[in-house]
DNA sequence: GAAATAAGTCAACATGGCTGACATAACCGA
DNA sequence: TCGGTTATGTCAGCCATGTTGACTTATTTC
């Protein structure tokens, strides 16, 4: 929390109902939700507008691929092992993982069944026998991109729709979002659409 | 699918694995995947690097509240149901099935418990008296801008960092992400954050 | 008064998270 | 070379949250 802080969690957990008919949505007398002098900072509705939009958007964003694979008996998790599987190809387990944050009891379940269907492979490390390299095969890669083509459309027509320079906003607003410790991780591994340089862990 | 049609779909399902060292992630040997021409259209790879960056960006989002929720013995959707009673007080049942595009029954289990714990009450509808319009009490409200709180910081220092005109260019973005018969129905429903107009179901 | 609508409920099931415990193979350092 | 650490896999069970289908109740509407 680096802003905001005396905004929420102010008026704490008062007693009880007091039923209906709520002013707005908090008691809120003060015009600006407590981040008013920092010149620039959005007003507390508007960012909850932001947040209710990202999450209109992500339900949306996800809809296409959900019914796609409900085709195959597969759901979102297997969307998600499949696609970093396709773009990042090589990639160990841990880092599945790490990215997922997920545990490995949860990832294996849906990995197995990519695997069993023939929609991922695995290979042992070149320099580490122990780790296990996934890679798409055909299918995997056929089923990965018919899974992506409708969210990129979608992602086209948006950027388009959000006017110029709206790639490199959008960049720094979602590398922005995610948490910082996050950030190196992240960009450590979209730095390799490809085979994952082995032994490039962290 | 109105543009990026011939990209993914064009390679289908070929027999099977041919193991490892895929090339970079699909055969695809014209430059721009098929959707070139459209002298501004962003190549499959950004797109794809979009596609990613919002899925670390919503994960990253959806974390702080997640962890203030288990405390609680709440999930996220929980989170969901007392966000949109909060912020739209006064709607109904249906209006939030819509919002989640989940079954009665689903929404029926947790808001349930958030009726019984307190933290949100039901009033039957002036107008027309089968319905049930859904309140936050002052607990749920003080909840509800708790978990908001970090969402709203990280969203401000993001909107931030994306520079000048992120704020436009962001709102453009996630409207046009969301489908296009849907946009209809958010607008109505963030048009009202305070009561919902009884009867304004569409 | 009958049909349609809003909401709630029971039951059963699927998916995908989780914890804990433990097994195997391979690497690595003393 | 042995022993500890690491990478992965697996068994077992639990929980949260989504699903379908069938049915009830209250209320509105024609």
């Amino acid at each position: 929390m680096t802003d905001l802080n005396e905004g929420p969690a102010a008026d704490q957990t008062g007693p009880e109902a007091k039923p209906p008919r709520a002013k707005t949505h908090g008691a809120r007398p003060r015009g600006n939700g407590g981040l008013a002098r920092k010149r620039a900072a959005l007003s507390e509705a508007k960012l909850l507008e932001f947040a209710e939009l990202l999450f209109f958007a992500y339900r949306d964003f996800t809809s296409d691929p959900d019914a796609i694979l409900k085709d195959f008996g597969f759901g979102r998790a297997h969307h998600r092992v499949l696609h970093f599987v396709n773009r990042h190809s090589g990639l160990r387990v841990a880092d599945l993982l790490d990215i997922l944050t997920i545990t490995k009891q949860s990832l294996s379940r849906v990995l197995k069944q990519l695997i069993d269907k023939g929609y991922i492979v695995q290979q042992a490390g070149a320099s580490d026998r122990r780790e296990r390299l996934l890679f798409p095969t055909d299918k995997g890669r056929a089923l990965a991109e018919r899974l992506a083509a409708p969210q990129l459309v979608r992602l086209s027509e948006a950027l388009k729709a959000a006017g110029p320079g709206a790639e490199a906003v959008l960049r720094r607003f979602l590398e922005a979002t995610i948490t910082a410790e996050e950030r190196p991780k992240v960009s450590s591994i979209m730095a390799s659409p490809a085979p994952l340089k082995p032994g490039g862990k962290d």
